[in-house]
DNA sequence: GCCAATTCATACTAATTTAATATGTTATCC
DNA sequence: GGATAACATATTAAATTAGTATGAATTGGC
């Protein structure tokens, strides 16, 4: 239960973005320079990124990304579900082949998962590109 | 950003003792008997979980372990915490040499991670052993 | 048209973490 | 004194995560 490297470069490069993209595309080599990312783990994160519709791309020389969404509409949420898919992912997600540990038992465990899930979606996806940005 | 093994393992065998060992000790033997699952891994779980108060044992032949609190007054934050120490433990925690990326720059993220923390940290204080039991 | 800059894509390696096992000691009941 | 079970530590195995390498496709500017 953390948040991963992925998650936290991703929220550093998307600030990078959010305050100096407005007019040109910053290129992940800028971005990454600024920041001090590793540049090619960024490219993965950023395809997801895109992917998910966070991000759009301008290829080519003098190329880069933009934000694809207003800062206030881009959350904590959507940024760990591109880059991190299963970023809740308890262990019990009550598929036969997973709960080995409740053979013969009514398993009461899944519902307590989705449920810690559930809350984790919401309370993430309650904070937004903007507030992260507007405390740097 | 999952539940760990650690954490399922330990609830399951957690609440085999909220509904097992109210009169007389279970063993680790047992319980892993009923709930599946893999005894010498528990057992540094459960080391854990006596260490951090939650569990009294008793030794030898016949003897097992037992809740040393109330079931209502054992959290799921409580089991996080005593059997996978840093449940929530984001990249940047300020410490400098956890904080390449920042050089330089103001860091203004470590605050949101720590509010991150609090907020799960509240949230997983607030779900009870009793309440998950409640629920097998 | 060509070169440099850049995104896009995949494959691979390295490092770290997590899960699980192995071995053995100590305590206690019968 | 033998069986049972907690206690302790070390080791191995598996899985995940972080990061690198290589190279193709696209586009702007000279």
């Amino acid at each position: 239960m953390n948040i991963s490297t992925k998650t936290e470069y991703a929220v550093r490069a998307l600030s990078e973005l959010a305050l100096n993209s407005a007019d040109k595309p910053i290129s992940i080599n800028d971005i990454c320079k600024n920041r001090n990312l590793p540049v090619k783990y960024v490219e993965q994160l950023f395809r997801k990124l895109k992917q998910n519709g966070l991000i759009k791309s301008i290829r080519g020389a003098k190329g880069g990304y933009q934000l694809a969404l207003k800062v206030n509409n881009i959350s904590l949420k959507d940024i760990m579900e591109a880059v991190d898919e299963n970023y809740v992912a308890p262990f019990c997600n009550g598929k036969p082949e997973n709960n080995v540990h409740c053979i013969g038992l009514p398993c009461g465990f899944k519902e307590l998962w989705d449920e810690i899930k559930k809350h984790m979606e919401k309370y993430f996806d309650s904070i937004k590109l903007d507030q992260i940005v507007a405390r740097l």
